[in-house]
DNA sequence: TTTT
DNA sequence: TTTT
């Protein structure tokens, strides 16, 4: 039964306006990254800015909310867990690795910003989610997307007890 | 000075003994991994189970800690942040990537084991460090080891264990 | 639309095995306590432990999964969020005041023991809850029972964006 | 050894400006209350809102950083521990129970808000702490300051504030 | 690629 | 590669 713990809390901003497609299975997914920055005294003394990039995915209503609510720059807290996945890289034959954060849960901050168009603004009604982009890798080699939730939707979570 | 949160939090087995080096620095790292396994209904409403890996990072006093008490299999709380490195591997010339959980909390759960040669049995007085090893990278492609803390040392929040 | 974060998360040890109630609506109740102790440097340099009591409350099924596995001494690890409630004492006419943890996610740490008759063991068949309490409140001054779930039953807690 | 994790985090707004005081010893403290705020459908499936108030306390370096930077209003992420009081209460000679949380981390959210008097805005400059408050108590029954930190200042864990 |  |  070994249960375990695998939580990812992370407050941070968005480094582009989340992606929004739609699995074959019908299921919508977002992904978008998000800026994590700490500061720290180096060895001098000196004040340094470490920034870290997590790579976000969320699932189903969650997905939704993230595509009409986010925008690149917007400040959110996310939970979620973390979640390797390996693939095959066609090019040179290596197995490669990515680590995303499954998001479980989302809290946009700081409120709506005051003037302009604003993110979170509710607008993107006419948004269109991108084309399920045709599989093969392209020359970024940048991992390929998820084409199925690996936990299968577990969109709460936490009636899933295991017994 | 936009700050922000990048905190994990896991409960685990570990995978194998944690492996301590030191770096040129004089500073003291352990590596180990950690499964985290969570159980779910699959679509066809079965339970199953997942496991994910972690790569652990403890740097310090904490490193050292980690090599005196903790064992294979040994069932542990760690606290810390995610921490991507990357790299050019030699032999593809491509950039690679691999993310890690830098401890700065942990804890060891469940008590000592009763009887044998349990882990966490403060045995391993004679633990020597493995030697540096030599920077090439091995034919499985494995991540390069970290040669210095990313952010530097961050006084490891907790030293204070109660040890 | 202020949303907000109020998480709790707990590793420690039952300081009473869980009381089951069940509350006039037909929902399920458990109630225990729960110790977390640190271990600090007090200002003489000497090693101090200080230990935490919290109130742990579930609610439905994950009252019965308490009520059916957990015991006095077992380590767990709870999550669950912050709520205080508050009652006229009729005694004094006072306000007084109890803060609780209410239970979303809970793990049993550290496996089940060897031998004996250890908690955890799934003995407890017979289990029955405690008859629903007499109202009265007790001469020792306790916080009276939860008579209904303050926040109703989100079991699953995420589903609940509030879009 | 039984180690234990005692943990709170909060995404939250003040209650009121912190409220800061110098103990005895020397120490500074800041008090204030900060409200998480979450949404949840009712049995009647309407949407409700509830609003849990947390007494917040801070320490040191983080207590000036909370008097010198916050302001009734402001959004914050805190993380800390639990804590419990207790005393008696001279008027009815019962014990009394207070529940705080300790602050160990904070982050201001949301960034400075652009014109006016905003919160955050670094005035304050002439900021004097009130005066040690006479330590009887007030007729509203409040719960009595802290006159020592009760473990003793942890470090802090987190001093290195970017500021 | 974000933010201050 | 862990654990139940």
């Amino acid at each position: 039964m070994a249960r375990g713990l695998n939580k990812v809390m992370l407050i941070g901003n968005l480094g582009n306006d989340p992606e929004l497609r739609t699995i074959p299975s019908g299921q919508t997914v977002a992904n978008f990254t998000l800026a994590t920055s700490e500061s720290f005294k180096d060895s001098s003394g000196a004040m340094q800015e470490r920034t870290e990039w997590h790579r976000i995915v969320a699932w189903g209503r969650l997905a939704e909310i993230c595509g009409q609510y986010l925008k690149k720059g917007r400040q959110v807290y996310v939970e979620g867990r973390i979640q390797t996945r390996s693939w095959d890289d066609q090019k040179t034959g290596e197995k490669k690795y990515a680590t995303d954060i499954v998001v479980t849960d989302m809290q946009m901050l700081g409120g709506m910003r005051e003037g302009g168009s604003g993110y979170g603004d509710g607008g993107q009604q006419s948004y269109s989610p991108p084309q399920q982009p045709a599989r093969q890798q392209g020359p970024q080699d940048a991992p390929p997307p998820q084409t199925a939730p690996s936990a299968p939707m577990i969109e709460n979570d936490k009636d899933d007890l295991p017994f």
